[in-house]
DNA sequence: TTCCAGGCGTATC
DNA sequence: GATACGCATGGA
């Protein structure tokens, strides 16, 4: 990875990226896409334009500058780490090196842990489309994506706006539980992996999926593993014994790969 | 019309 | 502990 300032953008060169993998692949729903190579989102309430350069693994961020691209994309695109090097030690897995040679682009994307979370309590028993729809209404509502703090007002019939259904009155007990100080998402991140998914499933709504997309996606917790009804079928498919030892440590980034495989690329053999 | 979606709470055994 | 069922909403 390196970087070099353009005027006001930033040119980026990484190789193991891609926009449509790493932005719009279930992880984030606050990205769109806005031309064929070009994507706008956020990271908290900062604003980004980027998009794919001419050649391949080059990146442009528009209309930023160095100091905001260190303190907040560097992070929140997981820059610092090698997924190269992952996805050699995940090839020692016939599927995996699969996956991996199928959408090599993928990154973990380092989300606000609140985000995180309240975007997949939305995301259950939902489909993509639909949970960027009422998260799209949720920022639309408030100017913004809002903490916790601000939505500390709203109960399940206010949020009706929203048309999330019943997982509105979810969102209202993680609201609850995390501005009372009952939780601390910043102490939880600090926890060993099976003891912050048993506080995180103390909220209404938040079982063991939903807790470990909140640990992984939001709190980089990357041996998190969230089975979802995509992951049941790829462990009934490819490891009915168990995940291979070359992911230790790093399940949940093994995970995007194989998220992203069964659901697009591998086909019904 | 019926089925399904990055699941979970509840009841029942 | 496992299994069955309902759940809001909307796209396919």
């Amino acid at each position: 990875m390196d970087y070099t300032v353009s005027g006001t953008d930033i040119i980026l060169r990484q190789p193991d990226f891609d926009l449509d993998e790493t932005l719009d692949c279930g992880q984030a729903f606050r990205w769109t896409k806005t031309a064929g190579d070009t994507y706008e989102g956020y990271y908290l309430n900062t604003y980004l334009r980027i998009s794919a350069g001419d050649e391949p693994g080059v990146f442009r961020l528009h209309d930023t500058d160095e100091q905001t691209f260190l303190n907040s994309w560097y992070s929140y695109l997981d820059l610092s780490t090698d997924y190269g090097e992952l996805k050699r030690r995940f090839s020692e897995d016939e599927t995996l090196a699969k996956a991996c040679a199928y959408a090599g682009g993928i990154r973990i994307l380092r989300q606000d842990s609140w985000e995180a979370l309240s975007s997949f309590i939305i995301s259950q028993n939902n489909n993509i489309p639909r949970i960027k729809g009422i998260i799209g209404r949720l920022t639309e509502h408030y100017g913004g994506y809002p903490g916790a703090e601000q939505l500390i007002p709203e109960t399940e019939e206010s949020l009706a706006f929203l048309r999330s259904g019943f997982r509105a009155k979810y969102l209202v007990d993680a609201v609850a539980k995390i501005t009372s100080g009952e939780l601390d998402l910043d102490r939880i991140a600090g926890l060993p992996l099976d003891e912050a998914k048993a506080a995180l499933m103390t909220i209404k709504g938040v079982g063991p999926k939903v807790a470990m997309c909140a640990l992984l996606f939001g709190m980089h917790k990357t041996d998190a593993f969230p089975v979802d009804v995509w992951m049941k079928r790829a462990l009934e498919r490819w490891y009915p014994n168990g995940l291979p030892e070359c992911v230790r440590g790093h399940e949940g980034t093994a995970q995007q790969y194989l998220f992203h495989y069964i659901r697009n690329g591998a086909r019904a053999q």
